[in-house]
DNA sequence: GCAAATTAATGATTTATTCAAG
DNA sequence: CTTGAATAAATCATTAATTTGC
């Protein structure tokens, strides 16, 4: 294990940036994060989560979404294939997932969402990420059309929509 | 009817909807738009659509987005069960669906979505969205992204938070 | 030893299925 | 029943491992 190679590439004075290639850090504290049992994060987990992340290396939200949607899928294709390998104990720390935060109270979400980060205690909410959640519930009562940006994020962002 | 129904609710001095509702002319013109072949609208068209139906009602970027989805797979499921019913008249302006674009060149795609845009001439760009077609060439020819750029997941996760 | 060719992992999209509001 | 919304499954595409011939 000599040093570890740059994922970045130099190609005529720009950086070539395929896709999001993790360190070994990154993929630990994922894993980590699944094995605790956290399947579906929601979107404060992923800030979070991302936030904490982006200290080891590049790293956006949506390979945050992405890895828990594939490593979990994963997970269960190779059950399917070995069986009784894992014993039963998933842990499940059961997400609310927020369809079912929907069936207790739909308007609550954020506040409840917010409540089970500090629940988590994992990764402890930062001041800039409370000030993220403060101007997000300002916006999504005041403005209801406001954002014209840069294309490519937003095409990604679209397909997040959904968290 | 009374209302003991929370259609809407005030939270916080806004209103929560419980889900979108889409006018007669908004529908018209997602249909007007879908007949004349639109299946999977890229972002600038998303974002186009949006305004434009905006002001016919409330109406957010997700609404379109999940709109097409659903409207492409339920003709598909209802032509699969009752055969025959539609014309097999799609007129299919083909998309490429930027996974084919990609096999042909991965570096011009946003022009060639943008040229698609310019063909259907349904709703034209606007002075912003030229704006913002320019800002995401350069963005993706110039400068991908330094090696390390925190502001930029602050930024993505803003977005996120009211889409 | 070293690159070109091939394979294995896995990040990223798209499609199908499911849930629930109206 | 219709359909907006959300999730899971399947698929594609790119990067890293690895094999192979020189």
């Amino acid at each position: 294990m000599d040093g570890e190679v740059e994922a970045a590439v130099m190609v005529s004075g720009g950086v070539k940036c395929g896709r999001w290639n993790p360190t070994a850090e990154q993929v630990k504290v994922l894993m980590d994060l699944f094995k605790a049992g956290l399947r579906t994060p929601s979107t404060e987990e992923i800030q979070s989560i991302t936030t904490h992340l982006s200290s080891y290396g590049k790293i956006e939200s949506k390979n945050v979404f992405y890895w828990f949607q594939n490593h979990k899928a994963r997970e269960r294709h190779h059950k399917k294939r070995r069986r009784g390998a894992t014993p039963a104990t998933s842990p499940v720390l059961t997400a609310p997932t927020k369809r079912e935060a929907k069936n207790h109270e739909q308007v609550m979400v954020w506040e409840q969402q917010e409540r089970k980060i500090e629940t988590l205690e994992l990764f402890p909410l930062k001041s800039y990420d409370l000030e993220v959640e403060k101007m997000k519930v300002k916006s999504s009562s005041v403005v209801p059309l406001p954002f014209f940006d840069a294309g490519r994020d937003l095409l990604l962002d679209l397909r997040l929509s959904f968290l």
